[in-house]
DNA sequence: GGTTCGCTTTTGACTATACAAATAGATAAG
DNA sequence: CTTATCTATTTGTATAGTCAAAAGCGAACC
């Protein structure tokens, strides 16, 4: 009976053994792989097992897990691909040093967002008109000079309060349907992302004055500060689009929790 | 000869052929799950296959690629593991919708980030002490009260230039080490990560006013606008620090380039 | 009409094996 | 003492199969 396997678990306590989880949740365990891949996370993630410290060799975890190789070798794929561990032919592998104090922010779009919080979200589009760069615009934005695009204002108003405005240009060489598309129903950025793809962007955070037009639509007195995001896209090296959002500070903030090693579970609906 | 692969490549054009990259960069050739990989990756990335769209089943890509099924599950799981797909059982993968324009910020520790840029950071330590939480603080901290806590202030210096005031609580029960720590020589960030691991982040960033001990030690006019980070560590339910940076809206702020498949290659030095 | 049941497709997990590539550490040569 | 060479260890890639679990679909049934 080629393929069959019996399991068992390595005892405890054994000499080199990592304590072999047992979890036992509903009745139902996790596939091998699972288990290894949590054990050695946890054990990392403690602290028990610091940067730069040897793990147990894929031979030595076989013989604790009771699998194959495969299996053990599935487990740590994962454990790298996640950034835990590094692993280096015939030295071993290794508990990766982590990325130094690195914080990730994670900014949804301003409608979701709010829709998760609960709250009613809309949005008016301010003023729309097409246009061609300018020499001096187009350097700025790395865009070839006279290209056309679609220049956008739309008021971001959250229960009630307009909580941001954004300024967006949407190249229209790379994005051709936005020529006549309202935006009624949709805001710009969620449009957006449903018909372009994009594989590269880049972010700016920054504190800011508010100059005496945005104070006028965000309802608060010039000079108060503002959060400010600009976000630029591109779809291999042609750019999407280009934005500026202002927020009022006293009204809107980033906030997200996170945990080094990303879980990443998205479902499709 | 069991084992023993011949490798050829399927028929570009035909019926359901998905363009087999050739790729022969060096003349040496991918391992086949990478082609595998990289070729859906860029169908994916250049919009030609869009959110939800189904890709080819396994057998078919066994088919493409002349290889093991397992080979191409190998190049499926690692497409899940990095978001760009789902797998759903009996119906196939699909390609993911991407997170609803989702920004990522990656904000590096102060000293770190100045290394990178090539400028000259220093630190000081303005401030030092060792307090217990009192019942609003630990309130608002969700820790326990009464804990004992070091509480920090430190001058971030950049060019010459003060660039961020930062105020930490280090909690002792967590990190003891931390009572005899002068932290000249590291900044209170960095010899935190090299102390403890962390399992779990809060963040938030705001735009403020600067108050007037701000503005003072930033050498601004109170009133102006800073960036204010707030960052929340706990390893396992305890926490460990909780700090607040300002920034000078004037002279600092966020930025990363970010691709929707986060590229991992981290190495072990 | 709707509901249940079973068939079939497709992914998920795993085994056992083979050989390749890198390289840390020992050994030999200069 | 330094450098080149070998070798054993450890990871990397891949094969060819087995059995299991989920779920879409249609047929039979109410």
């Amino acid at each position: 009976m080629p393929g069959r396997r019996v399991r068992f678990e390595a005892a405890p306590g054994s000499a080199l053994a990592i304590s072999v989880s047992r979890q036992r949740k509903g009745d139902v365990l996790d596939p091998i792989h699972q288990r290894i891949f949590k054990d050695i996370e946890t054990r990392i993630l403690s602290g028990e097992w610091r940067p730069g410290d040897r793990i147990p060799i894929e031979r030595d975890l076989v013989e604790q897990y009771q699998c194959s190789r495969m299996t053990v070798s599935k487990a740590l794929s994962i454990l790298v691909e996640r950034g835990l561990i590094v692993r280096r032919r015939k030295a071993g592998s290794f508990v990766a040093s982590p990325q130094i104090d690195r914080t990730v922010m994670d900014i949804q779009d301003i409608s979701t967002e709010a829709a998760l919080a609960g709250y009613e979200h809309r949005h008016e589009i301010l003023s729309r008109k097409i246009e061609r760069l300018d020499t001096a615009e187009a350097a700025q934005l790395q865009a070839p000079e006279g290209s056309e695009v679609l220049r956008l204002q739309c008021l971001h108003i959250v229960d009630g309060r307009p909580i941001a405005i954004e300024r967006r240009l949407i190249l229209l060489d790379t994005v051709p349907l936005a020529r006549d598309e309202s935006f009624a129903s949709a805001p710009p950025a969620k449009w957006l992302l449903s018909q372009v793809p994009w594989s590269r962007a880049r972010h700016v955070i920054r504190a800011v004055s508010a100059d005496a037009s945005t104070a006028r639509v965000l309802l608060m007195e010039r000079g108060e500060p503002c959060l400010n995001l600009i976000r630029q896209t591109w779809q291999n090296e042609l750019m999407v689009t280009h934005v500026e959002i202002m927020h009022p500070g006293d009204r809107f903030q980033f906030a997200s929790v996170f945990q080094p090693a990303e879980k990443r579970s998205r479902r499709q609906p």
